[in-house]
RNA sequence: GCGGUAUUGGUGAAGUGGUUAACACGGCUGACUGUGACUCAGUUAUGCAUCGGUUCGAAUCCGAUAUACCGCCCCA
């Protein structure tokens, strides 16, 4: 058997309708943000994401899909949305449009040549934003609300927002620079990977589990003793404005990304699950001012972050919300036996121009089980097809909670389903106490738990 | 990229070298040729991830491969 490759997933049944939910959820909360869908291509030249993310980035260095295409072109597999989209940004001179700022949203699948382990995956899908225009830190808070009011609206407890600014490229090179001179003399002290990071990443160091004892880790110097005065003062305003919103944050010095291009602000959204390791950051994002000129654009400041679907769906499995409403049937439509497929089906047909769910029997099961598979499709309603109603074109619908039956004649079937599937959903509605703005309520209860 | 654990029908699984791979759930059919969710009776894998080895004999032991999961690195 040919099994699907490492790192990959396929997606059906109650995940598919999660992953469809959600869709649904992020484009109506990307419209209210006024937010614009942008797609683009899955695959770049390579040199867009080594240039825009980093050459030395462990994404770019040893994780990105590459290929030769046909004519010879380096060609790769996006690893994350920010590079694609300021690439699509300077390409399709957004930036000249006077209605900044540009503010856009993404989702899709991004590609990562990695070990796979529990939400983590080779093909996995994130959804991100990324606005142009603005270095207003006004911005930076507003677009760290969207991830808080999506985990919000999805029924996530327990979110933790973490800040910390790197400061613009002055300072953060001076801080670099300290680091280094700091370090130098304590390397042979250091845990094997944090040598790596002394050459790749200095400002990872501190970040690092294993030497995060050591007392040459608190002596290091402290990124927020290097900031500019304009920084400081963009991180002050940060905090402000998220106070504004009400969003409750947590300043973490040590939060540094490994993304070559932020700037000044970086945050991240951590949801505390248990057992979830270093999986419980579901968003990431920051502030990246000289992006768009490092790839060949006019000066333009910006800020994004992205998530990861899968992530945030084995978050909500965790914390046992189910998204998603039941795939439920309006009307189940039985032919008594297999000489009234016809008409069955002619039924069917006629229901479903008329806006019901509707499903039917195609394997020519028996009375019996086609009670079973219109319970297993929770069907609202049935009806049954046979001699008597095509004699007497009057039909037994048959409601399948309270199992009463109906003789409705058959000009009337339309008229009738829709006055009782109404009073079914009505009588739902007021059984619905949970106050969820999203919350669609089923027989069974509501699907936010409390 | 490094280290570890696992893999038996549609599902949950028992089974640690010896005749037809237990049990349960689910599916289908019939008893019940116009009304089901109870009951009963049938039926439901040419098969123990794949390939190779050891053996008279392998789901069981060994090796390789594949995949999943756990820890690290990194990241969403």
């Amino acid at each position: 058997m040919i099994q699907k490759p490492k790192g990959t997933y396929d997606v059906f049944g109650d995940y598919g309708k999660q992953i469809k939910y959600l869709e649904n959820l992020l484009n109506t909360l990307m419209d209210t943000y006024h937010y614009e869908y942008v797609r683009t291509p899955i695959f770049e030249s390579s040199s867009l994401f080594h240039r825009g993310v980093g050459e030395t980035t462990d994404i770019v260095s040893k994780e990105t899909y590459d290929f030769k295409d046909r004519g010879d072109r380096d060609m790769t597999l996006r690893p994350e949305g920010t590079a694609g989209v300021v690439r699509s940004f300077i390409e399709n001179k957004m930036y000249a449009r006077a209605d900044m700022p540009v503010k856009t949203w993404y989702y899709g699948p991004m590609f990562r040549y990695e070990r796979p382990q529990a939400g983590r995956f080779r093909e996995f899908y994130q959804f991100g934003v990324e606005v142009f225009g603005t270095p207003s830190p006004m911005m930076d808070a507003e677009v760290i609300s969207i991830p808080v009011t999506l985990f919000r609206l999805l029924g996530l407890k327990g979110i933790q927002v973490k800040i910390n600014s790197l400061g613009d490229q002055e300072s953060r090179e001076l801080y670099r620079t300290a680091l280094l001179k700091h370090f130098q003399p304590y390397l042979s002290e250091l845990c094997s990977d944090c040598k790596e990071r002394y050459s790749k990443n200095p400002l990872r160091i501190l970040d690092c589990k294993k030497d995060k004892d050591l007392q040459c880790m608190k002596d290091a110097p402290k990124l927020s003793d290097y900031l500019s005065e304009s920084s400081k003062k963009h991180f002050e305003q940060l905090k402000q404005y998220l106070e504004a919103l009400g969003i409750d944050y947590v300043v973490d010095e040590h939060l540094v990304r490994g993304l070559d291009y932020y700037t000044e602000t970086v945050f991240e959204v951590e949801a505390d699950i248990q057992g979830f390791g270093s999986n419980n950051v579901l968003c990431a994002g920051g502030r990246y001012n000289h992006l768009v000129e490092h790839l060949d654009g006019p000066q333009t400041p910006g800020v994004g972050f992205a998530l990861g679907y899968e992530r945030i769906l084995s978050a909500l499995e965790k914390e046992e919300i189910t998204l998603g409403e039941e795939n439920k049937v309006d009307v189940y439509v039985i032919p008594m036996s297999e000489e009234f497929n016809g008409k069955t089906f002619a039924l069917t047909q006629t229901l479903r121009m008329n806006g019901f769910i509707t499903e039917t029997d195609y394997l020519g099961r028996n009375l019996k089980g086609n009670f079973k598979q219109a319970d297993r499709l929770l069907a609202s309603f049935l009806i049954l097809v046979g001699e008597d109603e095509e004699k007497e074109h009057i039909y037994t619908i048959k409601n399948n909670q309270t199992k009463e039956e109906y003789q409705v004649d058959q000009d009337y079937i339309v008229m009738f389903l829709d006055e009782k599937l109404q009073e079914l959903e009505s009588s739902c509605d007021d059984h619905c106490q949970c106050g969820h703005h999203e919350c669609h309520c089923k027989e069974g209860g509501c699907h936010h738990h409390e």
